[in-house]
DNA sequence: TTTTATTGATTGACGGATCAATAAAAAAAC
DNA sequence: GTTTTTTTATTGATCCGTCAATCAATAAAA
């Protein structure tokens, strides 16, 4: 029953599942077969349409970015004053979306592959650049040094979201919280 | 030819080789085969040490953060004030051992690896404890909220070691340069 | 002769990729 | 307006490679 114009709506899905199989199994240690089962597919289809494993993953992971993306953009766009901006991206760098299991095993699997996948690599410096950007820009009006305030509050940021995430002791409150008082500190203080 | 006492030996062959691919492959994408190889052995005698796989990689990750832990214990050795021992962690964090391939492969698999497998989380959990442990003390007698600033400068210190092992733009030095001017922020501030 | 050391060969499972075959819609040909 | 052809969609079966793990066999020291 071929209805035409499938290839989107398969590719959606199959992206869709990725990121499910990875919250299910917690890593990127999926087979297609799980992934295009839980697509309703057979393995076949999926790699037809992706042509193999590793760009499903691309996709899997760049739609996690994206979707982190559009709700970085959707908070900083109701927000008008500085401070509030940096706020913004802080509140966006701990809203539970950003927690759920395959959020954190994607983005785990993400620092792992960069290490050795130039593609992955380019998606995870995408990110930080994007970070930086809109944290200097927050921090402009705001901070003696927006450079260096932006480089600092946002390696916090990631660094703060690898142990709310990892460890069950600190929670992402906490670490929201703990980002707060040090984006208090850098906007009241000489550097 | 066997000569007894053999298996301490071969353990310790086996972790170094097991850090040696590590660094090669950029990823724990290695086989026992190959390890066992650099090592100078069959793979039947890696399983008949260490029983399996998964085993063999605990123990090299075990090994990278007892060295870290030996760097760390050495430089604090040599300092006295409290302002000298938060230096001291920072260098430690960032010195050229932290950042040999091996070593970022070893750390970002931890990583990825902490989500699923509890002995690995331990792991984790362990170096981070221990950080925050170190830190607070330092901070003690010179930081008005010593468990609070530690635990940002911890989490600072792991985003900041983040970028420098993955982003080529970031050096260690300059992200060694933001840890220790957060530091001074730190000290100086009232929170 | 028992224990420790050691390996080559093998097994068994898994998983990514491929391909030939089927089905249906669309387009082209008549 | 029917028939033919082409294009798109889809899958079951299968191939091929890899790799962790096992085992039986060998050798030497105790």
């Amino acid at each position: 029953m071929p209805k035409l114009g499938m290839e989107p709506i398969r590719r959606a899905a199959l992206v869709q599942a990725t990121i499910a199989e990875i919250g299910a199994a917690g890593s990127l240690d999926v087979t297609v077969g799980q992934i295009a089962k839980r697509a309703g597919m057979s393995t076949a289809l999926a790699h037809h349409y992706f042509g193999g494993k590793h760009q499903i993953f691309l996709a899997a992971m760049g739609q996690i970015l994206s979707d982190f993306r559009s709700e970085v953009v959707e908070k900083l766009r109701i927000v008008r004053i500085p401070r509030a901006r940096a706020e913004a991206l802080i509140a966006a760098s701990f809203a539970p979306s950003c927690f759920a299991p395959a959020t954190v095993g994607a983005w785990m699997t993400l620092y792992a592959h960069a290490t050795t996948h130039p593609e992955t690599h380019r998606l995870l410096v995408l990110y930080q650049r994007r970070l930086r950007s809109n944290l200097t820009h927050a921090l402009r009006p705001i901070c003696a040094d927006p450079r260096a305030g932006a480089e600092m509050l946002g390696a916090l940021i990631d660094g703060l979201y690898l142990r709310a995430a990892l460890a069950e002791e600190a929670s992402p409150d906490a670490a929201k919280a703990t980002a707060l008082r040090a984006l208090d500190t850098l906007i009241g203080a000489r550097t």
